[in-house]
DNA sequence: TAGCCATGCCGGAACGTTCCGGCAATACGC
DNA sequence: GCGTATTGCCGGAACGTTCCGGCATGGCTA
C-alpha cells in the first residue's frame, strides 16, 4: 500500500498523487479530490520512514521528565496532555529514559525536545539543550549554557501570593511555608514570593526547607517543629503535594482542627490534596493543559510559527477546599 | 555525516562499512576495526529513517497505559523501566495518547505495542490487539478478540496469599480485604485468592468492593463500616495503594493503634503506603522491572527470540513495615 | 498567426541505508 | 601446475517519499 498504488488507482503519476495529498504543487481540484478518494478507499497511510528520510525530519519529539519524579500525577497528566497535542500535529512523542541523553544519537531521532521542570543539578539537561534541536522547557532553566528555544512558564509567585491572600482572607494571621530549596525555578519563585508577601503585607511568612520530593513523614516532622517553635502559627502552605498528609497528621497530633484552628494548603494539586480529609486547598497547575501548551510551542517552533526565545505563560487556578474553610 | 563518509575515511566502500558496523557479511576483522574506529572518530550515527525504510521496521514501540491512570507511581516507574529496556535494544518508546488508537495509522509507526493492565472496558484495547503488530500485555487481557503475542504476568493470587499468611503470622485472626470489582485481571485474581485462602485456612476473609481508583475518603468509609459490622476485625488489606491513608484515618477514629490493634497492608506499594505513618506493609510489584520485562519480551518477540503466545512471570516482593508489626 | 505565460501533470533524482550477486585474489585439493 | 573453494570486498538496486525541472496544452495579448 504505497503512494504508487494510490496513484495508479486514481490514474495519475506518483508525483501528482503526492502533490495532491500534500496540498502542495499545482493540481486541478478535480484531480486532487480523485486522489484523495482513492487514498481513502485504499486506506493509504504514508510510510513515515520514507517521509522522514526525504524531509529529513523524524516526526517525533522527545519528552524529558525530572529524575526525582515526584508530583507523579502532575507529570503523568502533563505527559498525556503533551502527547495529545503533539498527535494533533502528526508528531509522535517519545519518552526519554533517564540516562538516554548522554547515550548520544538522540538528536538524530527527534525533531525537538520537551524538557519539563529542568533542575539545575540534572546532568542531562545541558546535554539536551546542546543537542542541536529546538528545546522547549516547562518552567525556566536556572542553569547556564545554551538557551532553550522556548519556554512555557507558570507564574508561581503570583499563585503563592494568591494563596497567601486567600489564607489571610480566611483569618490566618501567621502563615508558614514548607518549600524545597531553590534548585528549581518553581521552588525559587515560591521562596521569593513568600519574601515579597512578607514585605508587602507586613506579616511574616516563616519559610522552612523540605526536600523536593518530601514525604509525609518529613512534612509531619517539619510541621511539628514549626508548631512548637512558632507561637500563633495558624496556617501552613505545603509546597510539595505528596507531603500534605503529613501536615494533617501533625495538626491532628497537636490537637488542632484543620480548616479551623489551622489552615492548610498546597502549591500543587494532586491526589494527596484531593484525597485527604479534610480535602486540601491547592493551586491547580492544570497539568494536561500545561503539557499541551509545551507541545504546541515546540510544534510552532518547528513550523516556524514562533520565534526562537519566545516565552509563553500558562494559567493556574486556585482550588479552594475544606482545609481553608476559615477560622472560628 | 553518513555511512559514506565513514566508508571514505576508512578507505572502504559503503557496503563494506555497513557490513562492518552491522556485524553481518564477510569482513576481515582488521577492516571491521578500522571502520569502527572511523565511525567512532567521526561520531557517526546511523540515520534511523533510512534504516527504517530499508529494513521496513520503525525502531519504535508504543506504550498504552490505562485511561483511569491511578497507581501513578506504579505506571510511571513501569514506563521508565520499559523505556530503559527498549533503549538497550535500540528501540524508542512512544507514548500512546488515549484516543490515539482509533486515529489509525498507528501500526505504521511502531513495530510493536505494550498494553499495560488492559481493562475489559477500554475501547482501545481491541483496536490495539488487532493492529497487526505484536502486542505484549502487562497482566492478562480478560476480553476476547485477537490474542496478544505475549504477556508478562504477576502472580497476584500468590502475593495476596503471602500477605494474608504474613498477617496471620503476626496474630491477625479476622482479616478483611478492600478490592475493586473483577474488571481487571489483577482485581479478579485478588478476589479469587481471598476465597481460596478462606477455604484453605478456615478463616473467613471479608471482601468489600471499592472503586478501582478508590480515594482515601472512600477507603475510610469502607473501613469504618467494616469495623462497625465485623466483630473482632483485626486486619485490613487495602488493594489500591492510594486509598491506604483512609484506612489509617478510620482506625485512628475508632481509637485503634495501627500495627497493634489493627494490622494494615496494601496490595500495591507506593508513596501513600511508604509515606503513611506508620509506614504500611505492601506488595511491591517492582514496577520498573515489570516495565523492563514487558519491553524485553516484546523485543524478543520482534527479534524472533520468543515464540508468539508466550507468557512470562514477574516476581513481586513483600515489603514488611510497621503497620503489621504484630498484635500485643 | 506568432509569441507568451499559466496551468496541469509527469519523469527522475535524491534522501541513507541494507543486502544480494558478483568479482578478484588467495588457499587448497590433486 | 591447474581447477575449485573460500575469503574479502564492492557495485548497484531497492525501500517510499518529496520536490525540482520540464513538457504539453490551451488561453491570452498583440
Amino acid at each position: 500500500m504505497t503512494l504508487f498504488d494510490v496513484a495508479r488507482a486514481a490514474g495519475v503519476s506518483k508525483s501528482t498523487a503526492s502533490d495532491a495529498l500534500q496540498g502542495s504543487g499545482r493540481v486541478a481540484e478535480a484531480t486532487r479530490e480523485r486522489v484523495r478518494a482513492a487514498a481513502r478507499e485504499l486506506g493509504y497511510r504514508p510510510n513515515s520512514a520514507a517521509r522522514s528520510l526525504r524531509r529529513s525530519s523524524t516526526g517525533a519529539i522527545g519528552l524529558h521528565l525530572p529524575r526525582t519524579a515526584t508530583r507523579l500525577e502532575y507529570y503523568m497528566n502533563l505527559a498525556f496532555g503533551a502527547v495529545e497535542r503533539a498527535r494533533e500535529d502528526g508528531l509522535d512523542l517519545v519518552l526519554l529514559a533517564p540516562g538516554t541523553a548522554s547515550g548520544g544519537g538522540l538528536a538524530a531521532r527527534v525533531d525537538g525536545l520537551l524538557v519539563i521542570d529542568p533542575e539545575v543539578d540534572d546532568p542531562e539537561v545541558p546535554y539536551l539543550l546542546g543537542s542541536g534541536v529546538p528545546v522547549v522547557t516547562g518552567e525556566r532553566y536556572l542553569g547556564g549554557g545554551v538557551a532553550p528555544s522556548g519556554a512555557v512558564v507558570c507564574d508561581n509567585a503570583a499563585s503563592l501570593a494568591s494563596l497567601l491572600d486567600h489564607l489571610a482572607a480566611r483569618g490566618a494571621r501567621r502563615p508558614a511555608l514548607l518549600a524545597p530549596g531553590p534548585g528549581s525555578d518553581w521552588a525559587a519563585a515560591l521562596r521569593a514570593a513568600a519574601a515579597d508577601w512578607t514585605r508587602q503585607q507586613g506579616v511574616e511568612v516563616t519559610v522552612r526547607t523540605v526536600p523536593f520530593a518530601a514525604t509525609p513523614a518529613e512534612a509531619e516532622a517539619a510541621t511539628a517543629e514549626l508548631l512548637a517553635g512558632t507561637p500563633g502559627l495558624d496556617a501552613v502552605v505545603c509546597a510539595p503535594d505528596g507531603a500534605v498528609p503529613g501536615v494533617l497528621t501533625a495538626a491532628a497530633r497537636a490537637g488542632l482542627r484543620v480548616g479551623a484552628d489551622l489552615l492548610v494548603a498546597a502549591c500543587v494539586d494532586g491526589p494527596a490534596a484531593r484525597g485527604a480529609s479534610p480535602q486540601v486547598t491547592a493551586v491547580d497547575l492544570r497539568a494536561a493543559q500545561y503539557g499541551r501548551a509545551c507541545a504546541e510551542l515546540l510544534s510552532d517552533l518547528l513550523a516556524g510559527a514562533a520565534v526562537p526565545g519566545v516565552v509563553r505563560r500558562h494559567d493556574w487556578a486556585l482550588r479552594v477546599r475544606a482545609s481553608t474553610a476559615g477560622h472560628g
